[in-house]
DNA sequence: GCCAACGTTGGC
DNA sequence: GCCAACGTTGGC
């Protein structure tokens, strides 16, 4: 029975990332080096916390445009490294600069993404209202400011529904090889 | 532009 | 440790 408990694949997390189209969008992710980028900025520690500690390689991400038209859940991304140090937060000229972390205790920290793929149609909040395995998504929720929102493998595949597509991965080099 | 909801700061 | 003031987020 012991052997019942083994878990030989490992699970995969879902997790919506919110992200100022000003600021960086899921273009700007397309537009990057190998589609992969840092998620940097963060500065709340509970969004930390998932960053540093529980994010793990692997793990499914929906890209959600706030403060845009539209606001949208408007793609996946894929973590391709987990947490590490923040180093924008070491640079005294960079706009994320904080000067209460340090390299050697740091603060903050990020993970790399690489984009799956972008929805052929951004899903709307009024979509994701409308539709019952959505309807219950974190990022509705009134006040709810978390830029880094964990998400059900329920609400994951229902966004993928409400988009019309598969949350299959496209054929990509392996994790890891390009790094 | 408004404003509710939070998080942070700092005086006490 | 309390809490008022302030700053930020982010939908509307």
């Amino acid at each position: 029975m012991a052997k019942s408990s083994t878990v030989l694949i490992p699970p995969c997390n879902y997790w919506l990332f919110k992200s100022e189209p000003s600021a960086f969008s899921i273009q700007d992710l397309a537009h990057a080096k190998n589609s992969t980028y840092y998620w940097d900025g963060v500065r709340n520690y509970q969004a930390r916390n998932y960053l540093r500690d529980t994010i793990k390689l692997g793990d499914r991400v929906l890209f959600y445009h706030s403060n845009a038209d539209p606001i949208a859940i408007v793609g996946t991304a894929e973590v391709v490294k987990a947490g590490y140090p923040d180093h924008t937060a070491f640079d005294s000229t960079h706009r994320y600069f904080d000067p209460k972390s340090k390299s050697e205790v740091p603060t903050w920290y990020m993970v790399d993404i690489r984009l799956i793929q972008e929805f052929p149609q951004p899903i709307t909040r009024d979509q994701l209202r409308e539709t019952t395995a959505t309807s219950t998504m974190q990022v509705l929720k009134r006040g709810m400011r978390l830029s880094i929102q964990p998400v059900t493998k329920a609400e994951w595949l229902a966004v993928h529904e409400l988009a019309g597509v598969s949350d299959t991965l496209p054929s990509r080099p392996r994790l890891g090889s390009n790094v």
